[in-house]
DNA sequence: GCCTGTGAATCCATTCACAGCT
DNA sequence: AGCTGTGAATGGATTCACAGGC
């Protein structure tokens, strides 16, 4: 990858969202997008999608727009979505059950690896998608062996930070943080958060009083 | 609600943020909190913690700091987590399913009234937290009973769209959708979306080809 | 003519630095 | 003295508006 000067985050978080419906236009067939109409499937502004597009590259053609392939072609390259990732997670509850079920990761290229909990009664327990669930102490044995570099966290928040170290500690380079607090992270290690209730209480403020 | 003049989106985001660490320290004793303390657990600066709560109001005392029971108090009436909400969700695969039996939504006062699905297979089926799962075209009549002003979307992407106008025309004010489309809305309801795999794209393209 | 690519202008959020209370 | 509350300054991202190329 190119030294990419300086970036704005959003701008690489839009690229994620830009790519879905492209992907779907690709079956619909039509070859060609405009930046006006992509803007409109995403909910942004057209000069945006132009922009953020431009910071990588000329992928468009003047007086004519994107061709749809191509461009799914490049925004997957530079997103890193064009070859598989391994994963692993942490905390084989609810949520965890259903994200390694989730057919929507293993299309992308991300492919959970090994599962991994604290209870006894789990432990050994084989998931439909194949996976059996491992205890926390070969964490870092099995991040080793599968080549893994991202972790997801799905455990209680009150271990949530206890699981980032050990991850860390394993050599995980990124972290997707389900658990509703903050976990700290040395600098070598990405974090990102998703914490439903946050998005919510959001919506409740919105809503006001009424 | 007072006239709020113009918050910035991102503080209210931070809002239900600092609420987590607030409800941890009131089971651990200290009545008092700092804003720099407060702003190194949440992982942002103590100048941001107090702006964003001046927005609202003097909740601090110079020289002393904030009572952490009465900031919290504040914070969810703010928020509208003091009240009780009554969601719907539509989809119940796995993550629907995850979902609703979530106790993380249900302590903050998010409550499942009820649960579509177009499936034949899985309609009248009792879930472990007691809700059955009803026909999509109860929707209007059930959200109506049960004065339900949020709507949750768990479907495949395909559906969402039409889901999503079906909660509006049911009277929804507010959605949380899952479905990685972005689903168009009226004025009169609010969406968040939650795209697990915009989130693990962004680590990947953190990761860089490493 | 038409739509992309891009510097300039605008807008918005965060940080600074200090005034104001206790 | 100490820490909050807040206008002013800074830093970034979005939008504008037009130049560039088919």
């Amino acid at each position: 990858m190119a030294k990419t000067p300086k970036i704005p985050d959003p701008t690489i978080e839009r690229l994620a969202l830009y790519s879905r419906p492209l992907e779907a236009l690709i079956e619909s067939g039509s070859p060609l997008i405009l930046s006006e109409k992509l803007a409109e499937l995403c909910g942004v502004s057209p000069a945006q999608v132009r922009k953020d597009l431009a910071y990588f590259g000329e992928f468009g053609v003047r007086g004519v727009g994107y061709d749809v392939r191509t461009l799914l072609k490049e925004i997957k390259h530079i997103l890193g979505t064009d070859r598989q990732w391994a994963l692993c997670i942490v905390g084989m509850g609810n949520l965890g059950s259903a994200l390694v079920e989730n057919e929507n990761f293993r299309k992308r290229g991300y492919i959970f690896s090994a599962a991994f909990d604290s209870d006894p009664e789990k432990i050994g327990k084989e998931m439909p998608c194949g996976l059996t669930i491992e205890p926390v102490n070969r964490i870092k044995e099995l991040v080793r062996d599968f080549h893994i570099r991202i972790g997801v966290i799905t455990t209680p928040p009150l271990v949530a930070q206890q699981v980032a170290n050990l991850l860390i500690d394993a050599g995980i380079r990124a972290i997707l943080n389900f658990a509703p607090i903050r976990v700290r992270t040395t600098d070598r290690c990405t974090v990102e958060n998703v914490d439903f209730s946050v998005k919510l209480e959001n919506l409740a403020y919105h809503l006001g009083t009424l």
